[in-house]
DNA sequence: GAGTCATTCAAGAGAGTGATTGAATGTAAC
DNA sequence: GTTACATTCAATCACTCTCTTGAATGACTC
């Protein structure tokens, strides 16, 4: 066979590439920097690993071209590199929601769960939000929100949600949404307003999804 | 935290699933089995590994959900499972063109070469294909040509092609396809017929893709 | 320019992966 | 039933991946 090799070369670029994001701790990685560019250090703080362990992630993701980092300071801020990243691991997620029984069965559990009201789509959110009718909750951190948020929205974390419950109108709908689809701030956050009388949904997506699909975001 | 573990179940989750994507044989088997349902035997032929390592590859894409076998007879025959498989795979080599230098390399060294006709989209030929503009040039085993192909396409392959020329109108553009984007097989025989003086251009995708994006596929 | 701080590098332990070999299973054919 | 055949299972070895630890780098600060 003279030409089987280019095809085996691509292949084996692709599973490689694939296995960059076959590490559960990189894909977190992925989508907070999907939210806001970031130092070590933040990477280090939000998820909970050891300062050696995310620059190796890292460094496995700059080598396989998804992020790149630059010198701010004394800190060195890494940001996701332009290109299909978000959808390539939506369609990951597409592909593990619908083929791998466990996948269902968590998202059932825990995202799905009876009694919760359904999440809302992201064309469906967009209509109802040039009537205006909707307020929206993003429920991430400070510098997170401050990179990019949907238009209008009002930032508040869980822990003050409490003390900033006079900010929502009583009547309009509340839409909560947060990092990605399995992400439960904004679940909690729901949860936690229903309770106290409002009409609360979730958002099935999160900021980086709402992004790649095009829509409309605010920076501030 | 109370509620941080799904997330990190669910990240565990696709990350296990992206790992089964991260080989390179196991994408060739996909994308053989994605051509027609195969038994052991012949994906052992195609891919030219031994028994017992498709074998097991195959074991490790059944308990991903992606492949499902049935006994037929003394054989048992893979198929793959419902589900989003060839568009995650999609979404994986759109990411690797985009953002992997060595990928963007290859793909232009050996697709994208200058002196070849550029190749033409799905969207492009099913317009040409209605004006009955062209000729359809099937260059996949006789097998996955007969498991669906693109309606219309006549089946030659590489060896038979010198055979065969007589088929092809002289005029008529003619355009070849076989299993995926980087198949060489429609690259050689594109070569092959337009040093004999056909137009001939090569289709961007193969008829998974093709199948995918909801086109018509002819049984037969 | 010495000290401080954020980050990377290097080395090693432990677990997991991939290919090979040969034996075991289960169905079909005679 | 015994035999043949397609496939899977089990065991093994080499190799890679992940995380930890501690040292090294390199830029800012005083």
């Amino acid at each position: 066979m003279s030409s089987l090799t280019p095809k085996l070369l691509l292949f084996a670029e692709l599973a490689s590439l694939s296995r960059v994001l076959g590490n559960p701790h990189r894909l977190e990685i992925i989508e907070l920097l999907a939210q806001a560019d970031m130092a070590v250090e933040v990477l280090t703080e939000r998820t909970g690993l050891s300062f050696a362990n995310v620059s190796q992630h890292l460094q496995q993701l700059k080598k396989a071209g998804l992020v790149v980092g630059r010198r701010d300071g004394k800190r060195i801020v890494y940001q996701l590199s332009p290109g299909p990243i978000v959808e390539a691991v939506s369609g990951l997620r597409a592909l593990a929601e619908h083929n791998v029984a466990r996948v269902g069965d968590l998202v059932q559990t825990y995202f799905d769960r009876p009694g919760d009201l359904e999440a809302i789509g992201a064309a469906e959110l967009l209509e109802r939000m040039q009537g205006d009718a909707v307020t929206l909750l993003d429920v991430r951190p400070a510098d997170e929100f401050a990179a990019g948020h949907l238009p209008g929205a009002i930032n508040v974390t869980l822990e003050e949600l409490e003390q900033r419950l006079s900010e929502f109108p009583d009547k309009r709908e509340i839409v909560a949404y947060c990092r990605g689809p399995y992400c439960m701030l904004s679940l909690d956050a729901a949860r936690a307003l229903r309770q106290r009388g409002y009409t609360v949904r979730r958002l099935q997506e999160g900021l980086p999804e709402w992004r790649a699909a095009g829509y409309p975001v605010q920076m501030s």
